[in-house]
DNA sequence: GCAGATCGTAAGCGCATGCCTATGAATTCT
DNA sequence: AGAATTCATAGGCATGCGCTTACGATCTGC
């Protein structure tokens, strides 16, 4: 194993010993995506709606503008989406007593209860891509998941100046 | 090992022991995009491009509406970056001697050696974040990524009916 | 040789999205 | 009190994309 790089990266400069990070993460992503969206109609939610439950029972938050950033959506776009899980009583959207201004934001009963039930079903689905892996490296790379999602450089940070999306991935 | 899901996915249907793939694996290729593209720009290159330049060389295409199946792009999308490609004499375009409606595309000598720049350059920085896993699970989670990118249920499959993106993801 | 299918190309429609601006209500600073 | 800021909301603009249609050139089957 010399620099004809076996299993090590591609710091050897030479051609790649593996195809990109994004060149797999993406369309496995858009995969993923893909396979979750039947049971989110199955659901009667989008993938924005599911992605709200998700972030409004995770950390508490209170401004929209706050959740907006969270889930990586406009501000002016989550509106409709809130509006909607409101008015099938999946969300509370109380104005703040402290702020005025503010909405508070939460799930209620019938909202945890449909998140639940959403995330259930679409990672019961996930788990069989999962039982692809040797057994040996799924934990390790759910690990690493969680590890690079936590990255401060993966952060959000601050889309410098996109307008809608770019590539292909 | 009991229904708590120590390790073990949702499969006991409970609350979930860990974020749902696709909100963790979404975000990473976002990630993993934002860090190609000033890689891309200093090549001179759009996402587009550097993905034509990369199946080109993987898998002998033949046909440009191969290609665009290939890289999950619309076949009339790609014309301009191929334009574009062959302009800068990055590619070949012959019309095929078999069949003259086709056009045989492959990567010029100069093509190959930009795709080799780029790609090196945009590998060292994806090295970057490797390096942040424990050296124990990051062959693992390589392999494991390798092992889901060559599913058959993760190829293009076919995009049944989808205007633009759908979702925050 | 003619009809039908295929390839590359061009042009247009519709859609989801991000960004910007404006408006009104409420808060904070001076 | 008045000015500046923040929040939620609404509307409009521009962009990137997928899909469809159309067209000419070409190949294939009859």
């Amino acid at each position: 194993m010399a620099e004809n790089a076996a299993d090590d990266g591609a710091t050897s400069e030479g051609r790649p010993a593996r195809p990109d990070l994004a060149a797999m993460i993406v369309p496995l992503g858009r995969a993923l995506m893909a396979a979750e969206q039947p049971v989110l109609d199955a659901h009667g939610l989008t993938m924005w709606a599911y992605t709200v439950l998700l972030h409004l029972e995770e950390t508490p938050i209170r401004t929209q503008a706050a959740l907006a950033g969270a889930i990586r959506a406009d501000k002016t776009r989550i509106i409709a989406v809130l509006d909607d899980l409101e008015a099938r009583g999946l969300i509370h959207r109380q104005p703040d007593p402290e702020d005025r201004r503010a909405r508070l934001l939460s799930l209620t009963t019938e909202g945890r209860r449909l998140r639940d039930a959403a995330q259930s079903a679409i990672q019961q689905g996930e788990e069989r891509l999962l039982a692809r892996l040797p057994a040996a490296d799924r934990s390790g790379f759910l690990r690493s998941l969680e590890t690079l999602s936590a990255l401060p450089e993966l952060a959000p940070g601050k889309p410098e100046r996109t307008t809608g999306r770019k590539g292909p991935h």
